[in-house]
DNA sequence: AACCGCACCAACCGCCATGGG
DNA sequence: ACCCATGGCGGTTGGTGCGGT
C-alpha cells in the first residue's frame, strides 16, 4: 500500500525555509495557534505542506526552543537515558527542556554515538564491545608506543599505563557482570546466582565502598594525587561478596579506583526497584547516600516512556560521562 | 586557489498509533 | 469492525561550511 508523501502533491515547496515563510508562520501560530496542521499552510499563506510547516516550528521556530551547544549536564543525562530508553528521542526530549527530539537525536548521531565507539562501547547497549574492533584502540596505542615513550618520561608512562591496565579490567568486569545478567528476564537470578537487579546494585556499593576507601586514602596520604599513589596505598583492599553462593570476588584495589572515579558522584541518578525497568548499562548509577535520584520510577509511565516529572540537578558534578567523554586527554590516551 | 573529505544539522521520508466518522 | 485523516516518531538524506592538502 503506502500513502503518497505528503508534498508530493504540486507545487509544494520543499526544501529550507526562508525568512519570509518563516516569518508567515511564526504569525499564523501566534494568532490562531496551529490547529489542524494540514490546513494550516493555506491559512497562513504559506506553499507548503502540513507536515513540513508542524515539523518547522516543533524543531526551529517555537519560542522555547533552546538553541546552543549541550551543556555536560545535558550530554550526561542524554547518555543515562538513552542507556535504558535506546533511541526514544522524544522521550528523551522530554526530559531536556528546550531541546527538540531531533536536535538530540542529530547530537547523538554525530557526537556521543562516535564517542561510545571510539572508546570500545557499544552505543546500543553501552556495553564494551567485545569484538576485534573494539580492541582496536588498544592495539593501536600499543604500536604508538615508541612514539608516546619518545615524549614521556618512564615514570609518567608507568602511571599511564597502570591506569589503561585498572581501566581494562574494570570493563571486563563490568561485562562479567551484565553479561551473565542480562539473558535472564528482569528480577530472576543468573549463573552467578545474581539477579540483574543484584549485580546493578553490586556495582553500586562497590563505588560506595571505594568512596570510603579514597577517602581513607586521602586522609592518609593528602598528597598522594596520582592515580598510582592512591592505587598502591590501597591495594590490599578487596570487594568480598560474601552473599553469592560459592563465589568470592577479589577485586584488586586498583579496579575499585577505577571504578570509584569512573562512577563518580554523578547527581543524573536513576533509582531502580526490582519491579521496574532494568537498567541495562553499566554507566546508570543507583541513586548514592548523599544525592536523591532524580529520575524515580515515578518518572516512567507504563509504556516505557519517560513522562516529565524528573528533575535534573543543577550544578552537578561531573560524573563518569562527562569526565571521560569530554577529556580529550582520555580520548587521546584510548584512541591515539 | 581549487579540490576533497568530513562534520554538522535542518529537513524529508516512511511507518505507526490514535481517534473520529 | 473498518476506513481514513492526522499527528508523532525515528531513520535517513542532502545542503552547507570548514579544515586539510
Amino acid at each position: 500500500m503506502g500513502r503518497s508523501p505528503c508534498c508530493d502533491e504540486n507545487g509544494l515547496k520543499k526544501g529550507p525555509w526562508t525568512p519570509e515563510e518563516d516569518h508567515k508562520l511564526v504569525q499564523y501560530i501566534q494568532k490562531h495557534g496551529h490547529g489542524s496542521w494540514r490546513a494550516l499552510p493555506k491559512l497562513a499563506g504559506l506553499n507548503r505542506c502540513g507536515k513540513s510547516c508542524r515539523l518547522r516550528w516543533t524543531n526551529y521556530l517555537r519560542p522555547d526552543i533552546k538553541r546552543g551547544k549541550f551543556s555536560q549536564e545535558e550530554e550526561q543525562t542524554i547518555l543515562n537515558l538513552h542507556s535504558f530508553l535506546g533511541n526514544k528521542w522524544s522521550a528523551i526530549a522530554t526530559h531536556l527542556p528546550g531541546r527538540t527530539d531531533n536536535e538530540i537525536k542529530n547530537f547523538w548521531n554525530t557526537h556521543l554515538k562516535k564517542k561510545l565507539i571510539q572508546m570500545g562501547f557499544d552505543p546500543m547497549t553501552h556495553r564494551p564491545r567485545t569484538d576485534i574492533f573494539s580492541s582496536l584502540s588498544h592495539l593501536i596505542a600499543l604500536a604508538n608506543l615508541k612514539d608516546v615513550m619518545d615524549h614521556h618520561p618512564w615514570e609518567e608512562h608507568a602511571v599511564r599505563l597502570q591506569a589503561e591496565a585498572a581501566q581494562v579490567a574494570k570493563l571486563q568486569y563490568i561485562q562479567y557482570l551484565l553479561q551473565s545478567s542480562s539473558p535472564v528476564p528482569t528480577g530472576s537470578t543468573n549463573l552467578t546466582g545474581l539477579t540483574d537487579i543484584e549485580a546493578f546494585n553490586l556495582l553500586n556499593s562497590m563505588k560506595e565502598q571505594q568512596n570510603i576507601s579514597n577517602l581513607s586514602s586521602q586522609l592518609e596520604s593528602p598528597n598522594s594525587g596520582s592515580l598510582g599513589l592512591a592505587t598502591t596505598q590501597s591495594f590490599d583492599s578487596s570487594i568480598s561478596f560474601s552473599h553469592l553462593p560459592d563465589l568470592q570476588l577479589q577485586v584488586p584495589c586498583s579496579f575499585q579506583t577505577s571504578l570509584s572515579s569512573d562512577f563518580g558522584q554523578g547527581t543524573n541518578s536513576v533509582l531502580f526497584s526490582q519491579e521496574e525497568a532494568t537498567p541495562t548499562s553499566p554507566w546508570l548509577p543507583t541513586s548514592s547516600l548523599n544525592t536523591p535520584p532524580l529520575v524515580t520510577q515515578n518518572s516512567f509511565n507504563s509504556s516505557g516512556d519517560a513522562c516529565s516529572t524528573s528533575s535534573y540537578g543543577e550544578g552537578a558534578p561531573s560524573a563518569f560521562w562527562p569526565e571521560l567523554l569530554l577529556d580529550d586527554s582520555f580520548l587521546h590516551e584510548n584512541i591515539a
